[in-house]
DNA sequence: TACGTTGCCTAATACCCTTAGGCAAGTCGT
DNA sequence: ACGACTTGCCTAAGGGTATTAGGCAACGTA
């Protein structure tokens, strides 16, 4: 009997991949085992179970878009930042459905992995609003009020809220992004 | 043997008050038929299964959404009624975490009562436009972004995210709802 | 090569969901 | 008021997922 050649991230990667094809609620153990051509509780020689097997998927797909967001914004400022940063986000959500509704799901258990990657992620959305003028004290309302209008498009989206509606999500997304912008560039108002 | 005076409505109420306690994804045909003291069979009397009563829930927190809207809205307009309309759904949420997040999955069967509530929530969005001079070819973006922006913020709040970080929610909430109403005050741009 | 570790297995338990079939409590026609 | 029909609730049974316990064999290492 060979061995299959698992481990943690192996798992995590599959459940992933699982759900962006499924959907994140849809993703189960016994699905993994069998798509790994193991048994069911064999997994748990490498995730400690169902929930901690979310909370993996969940910090894999922040480290993603992370990761991706740093190059991203590298050497943009500004509005050019800005639709750098949220087109980032719309992509990766349609790419990777499951990844991108795990992220949303937020409630990760505090652990030197989740504060390495906040930490990060603050130092995104820094990047984008050095490029405006909001006032220190301002820059946290700011930073909501963006990470809410991506975020609520993104997920209205993919919802399929505008699927049946002219004109499409792609227009409207343009709007947005130059709603930001023009609210950024005279925050507070 | 007395009967219990189930009916899917009563079924479709618990369900519900079960969300709002314990998370919309927790609820389960037999934590209700516990709560409401039938053998969990019983409820398919009533109900068609797990996923019927899903959208059951989920019909009835848009139409409590949207009943509730209709009477916040009379008589108001412009910024008033923007802010009518946004306070309704930040404190419904709040109030009913369940039951808004039911509402928030999207994704019903087309059905007669669906259109029926589509209909009514465009007639409630076209009263907070109303109070605003954005052109009519702009209000369909106009209502995205709206729709965006409260959803996002209020996902986000709800999942705690402003909860370990100074200052409140509450103040970023004014600031999102200034900046909405001076973004529809200058549509397009 | 022998040893300890560990990846994977079978077995067993505990939910949850769903369908089938039966009984009796309501409801209705006469 | 009585019988017949409808239907709300029941038990029984089958299938899926999650989890734990205990065993065996494949690997890394001395």
């Amino acid at each position: 009997m060979s061995r299959a050649g698992l481990s943690p991230e192996v798992v995590t990667t599959v459940a992933a991949d699982l759900a962006d094809e499924v959907g994140f609620a849809q993703v189960t153990l016994s699905a993994i085992a069998r798509r790994v051509g193991v048994r069911l509780p064999s997994l748990y020689s490498h995730v400690a179970g169902s929930e901690d097997l979310r909370v993996r998927v969940t910090l894999l797909a922040l480290e993603e878009l992370t990761t991706a967001g740093e190059q991203a914004l590298a050497g943009r400022s500004g509005r050019e930042a800005l639709r750098a940063f949220a087109d980032l986000h719309r992509t990766y959500a349609a790419q990777h459905p499951g990844r991108y509704e795990a992220a949303g799901s937020l409630r990760v258990p505090a652990s030197p992995e989740a504060a390495r990657l906040a930490e990060r992620m603050g130092g995104l959305t820094d990047a984008v609003l050095d490029g405006y003028a909001v006032p220190p004290e301002e820059r946290v309302h700011a930073v909501r009020v963006v990470g809410s209008l991506l975020r609520g498009f993104i997920q209205l989206e993919a919802g399929g809220a505008f699927e049946h509606s002219r004109p499409s999500g792609e227009e409207s997304w343009h709007r947005a992004l130059d709603a930001l912008d023009a609210l950024l560039g005279s925050w507070p108002g």
